[in-house]
DNA sequence: TCGCACACGTTATAGCATAACGCAATTGAT
DNA sequence: ATCAATTGCGTTATGCTATAACGTGTGCGA
């Protein structure tokens, strides 16, 4: 899926995001852009769901919360799957790939029979400077 | 972490999640464990809070959802990490362990510095039957 | 110009999770 | 034995996350 033009509640939601150090959940954003005439979580909510379709941002499943993509300029989507590392005391994430756990876990649905439509991986732990 | 021997709330609420033919929400086993007496979302949660500590029960994230594990005799915390396959049609789990998987992603940990606490590794989509 | 698709706005509601209080039972050190 | 600490439990209230359902406006191709 590929990134047609943003409208302006695509681009509102996606520049918060990229300029957040950090994930935020959907109300952090509706919040963020109050000013800009946002008042209900479904303008937030669907704005999200373009950006998510378009890859350009992604959803940390296990702390309910958005992040821009690391590298929106290419298709995220093509890099196979994605992977986070979640600092639970400073919030930053890490977004990395590695093609060998993909293969891994291709390997098992493939061996299932399983169709897999989307896959989670989130490290939540502390970052080298949160550890020391 | 080893199993004490369960509270009577903690039994009741691992008891339906074992009869589960997939996994539940949290409401879902209130609304299953009103007849014994469960009021309030909190005695759920604080049971599945101990649950989880143990080991015999895993939280889904992508879908807020709590499932009994796929081998609770054995301490499943010293499986390495666990994954999911969720059938997103019938609602089924597949849990998984692949020590190739922990591996490269211990290796990515390792060398970002990044102490992990806890992998999340869900896999929605079709499982065999419903795939067809 | 009609119909369709899509983005948007609004209100209401559903679904998930925890804070804060107090009480009862257990345990374990003195 | 008794006191203090811990743990589980029950209840009320609240907060956070997400979507349903309705209607409006706009652009665009048949």
């Amino acid at each position: 899926m590929n990134a047609p033009a943003l409208t302006k509640n695509q681009t509102l939601v996606f520049e918060v995001l990229e300029k957040a150090d950090g994930p935020l959940s959907a109300y952090t954003i509706l919040d963020k852009l109050r000013d800009h005439g946002f008042r209900a979580p479904l303008q937030v909510y669907r704005a999200l769901e373009k950006l998510l379709e378009y890859g350009v941002v992604h959803r940390l499943e296990s702390i309910n919360a958005f992040v821009a993509c690391a590298h929106p300029e290419q298709n995220c989507h093509s890099h196979g799957i994605v992977a986070f590392a979640i600092c639970e005391s400073c919030g930053h994430v890490m977004e990395f790939h590695d093609h060998e756990v993909d293969h891994r876990l291709m390997d098992w649905t493939r061996g299932k029979k399983f169709k897999a439509e989307k896959t989670t991986i989130e490290i939540r732990g502390l970052c080298e400077a949160c550890a020391a």
